[in-house]
DNA sequence: CCAGCCGAGTGGTCCGACCACTATGCGTCC
DNA sequence: GGACGCATAGTGGTCGGACCACTCGGCTGG
């Protein structure tokens, strides 16, 4: 007889679960390979088609990695791969949505400055130092975006923890920035931005995780308290 | 002439930025109702299985949301609707990477819980007692977590950010703490667990931020304690 | 006027074919 | 003998069409 696997919603959502449940229960590996679309299909009873919707929804959650013509595979699961839909959140927010996850990052790139002042090393800071100075030396606005990313980024990744440099990394997606920032910047808010930023490197040089918390906090706040007011009217 | 959209990826993987884009610049408003596959599928030139994949994809994102014989639509684009999938992140992580997100619920949880106990309404209170008085009343681990979850819901919905909210909710996933809580609560931490508890309602009865948000800290960070040296060997 | 039916329209599922790409192994050429 | 290159099988990617399940609004009959 076959299992007795009861209409619950859509068959795709069933799919989905069931590959899911494989992961959980260790019978998928991270890395691993998967049976192949067609058998995977086969296997549950139901059509190619309603497969690789599932596979799809997976894939885009950073669960599965789908590689056309070698196979489909499990990803490493690592806190980069599982968390990149992040940046969609902050992409598709808008109003007063905005303001809360400016709120988040200010809480978590706070905390995230404080464990780097005290944890970092010399050649971190060096890099840190270096998209700094790079940040200063040029006024097109593209680098000078890129580049604050890469100094936040790697001050996140300097605090120890993979997931929170993550979730910042999602919460300060190109394009939100781009449309937060935008504005900001045009209030000649560069060289406020560059103090901060100053401020900022100054308390992790110094391993100063309070100064460095504060710094941060203000940094992310500025950015903040400026949003609320063109929301509020 | 038609618009020149060079290969980029997969087709699929077009539909869905195409379909983001739109939402992102307000050509689609949430709750809208969306154009039907067959439409949106030839309106793109593609087949509609690839557009079925985009669909799908966007509603496991929260995205969208479709409904059998009805139609489309954009959900309201809340807090909650995008950061459903998160729990699947706490679900599947597993190792170092659940001391991550421990750490990263501590650091929220904590500053939600301060908040919380700032602005905090009589009512509110009122049902986190509620909750509080329930779990104390039982020995059933299922209903007690069940009031321990709603209990911190609770309190992160009073701290005014639903962003927050929405991912410490994905953060105390119902696997994800029965997973953790499964070996915790075992080592006789029932005791502890409710005089933490007591503490941080303690604090938010009184509106005193700091102590709950020392009382919320303490409390996470004893699970993540005893997570790390479950790990660590 | 209302209740019930019914049909058009929509998403959900399935099938089968073909295309694009990858990896492997065999044969050829140096 | 070894390195290169090409044929080939196998994989995911795309397509088109068919049919099913469900919803909803209008029509019909009371």
């Amino acid at each position: 007889m076959d299992e007795a696997a009861p209409q619950k919603g859509t068959v795709t959502q069933r799919a989905i679960e069931e590959i899911k449940a494989m992961i959980a229960e260790g019978r998928l590996e991270p890395g691993q390979r998967l049976p192949t679309e067609r058998e995977l299909a086969a296997r549950l009873g139901i059509s190619r088609s309603s497969m690789r919707e599932a596979i799809r929804a997976l894939t885009v959650m950073g669960v599965l990695e789908a590689r056309h013509g070698s196979g489909i595979y499990v990803t490493a699961l690592e806190a980069g791969d599982l968390l990149e839909t992040f940046g969609v959140v902050a992409d598709l927010s808008r109003g007063p949505r905005l303001v809360e996850l400016l709120e988040v990052r200010r809480i978590l790139e706070s905390t995230a400055t404080a464990l780097a002042a005290a944890r970092i090393t010399d050649d971190r800071l060096a890099a840190v130092e270096k998209h700094l100075a790079a940040m200063n030396a040029t006024d097109d606005p593209e680098e000078v975006l890129a580049h604050d990313l890469a100094f936040h980024r790697e001050i996140a990744s300097a605090a120890g923890n993979e997931t929170m440099a993550a979730i910042l990394d999602g919460l300060s997606s190109r394009t939100f920035r781009a449309r937060v920032w935008r504005g900001y910047q045009e209030e000649g808010a560069f060289a406020r931005t560059r103090r901060e930023h100053a401020a900022i490197h100054r308390a992790l040089a110094a391993h100063d995780p309070e100064a460095a918390r504060a710094a941060a906090a203000a940094h992310v706040g500025e950015v903040e308290e400026w949003l609320r007011t063109q929301l509020g009217g």
